[in-house]
DNA sequence: CAGCATCCATGGAGATACTG
DNA sequence: CAGTATCTCCATGGATGCTG
């Protein structure tokens, strides 16, 4: 880690140079991160992030799955017994992104309020008067 | 700010509990974080973004301006000059979200290349062979 | 149990043309 | 200059049924 850095704070100016964007291409999607937080807390199997997730379908599960297994994310341990069984895990590469997705979600639940507050104001602002423009 | 953490680590487990997720839902978008954080740098007219951010239709650029003005993380004014000009300016809560930004720019600068070569070697794995299954 | 295959609805997002 | 208005396309994602 010496080099990593040529000073490029954030992003340059396209989608394509910037690394958040290429993050949240990956993980910005609507399950991705709460699969990775699942997995962060500890090992589980398919049927287990399926009735845990709640509202996530077979398919996008299995999807999201694969794309976080196939990013190096997430290992997937088949055990060849009777009953198939399926263990998916935060790889180490995984466990490091859980930092700064904390980090999001600190801010998150610090500020979640303030941005609900600037909607509504926003909202009641120019919002549809009742009785006519 | 006394209360907000009750201890809810990242997500319970449903997509609306889920802090982090209600920020991806604002800003996993395709363009949010690039405008985020050219407006990070200095305020920006209409055309200056839509110019500099390259690739963005005056469509997106404008809805999801829209989006984050609604959200209190950018600020819009308004000169009523003759031609018209308009700047596009962080909040102080759009600049508190710069930080976890750089964080996950951090994490995806430092390993955009362990994503690249996990996805090339699955990829690799179980590829389409040449010669047929 | 752990998927895969198929069909279908939604809306995110681009292209284009027009306006205050 | 700073947008609006339409049309359209396609990826995301849900529901359902079948399989190793």
């Amino acid at each position: 880690m010496s080099q990593a850095h040529t000073r490029v704070p954030l992003t340059e100016r396209t989608p394509e140079d910037c690394p958040v964007r290429e993050v949240l291409d990956r993980v910005g999607d609507k399950w991705s991160v709460l699969i990775i937080v699942m997995l962060g807390r500890s090992t589980h199997r398919y049927s287990e992030l399926h009735r845990t997730i709640d509202g996530i379908s077979q398919r996008m599960l299995t999807l999201t799955l694969r794309a976080l297994v196939r990013d190096g994310l997430v290992s997937r341990t088949a055990h060849a017994s009777v009953p198939p069984r399926v263990d998916y895990a935060l790889t180490d590469l995984g466990h490091t992104l859980l930092e700064p997705l904390t980090a999001l979600d600190h801010w998150a639940t610090l500020h979640r309020e303030d941005i609900r507050a600037a909607r509504e104001h926003h909202d009641r602002a120019q919002a549809p008067r009742p009785d006519g423009p």
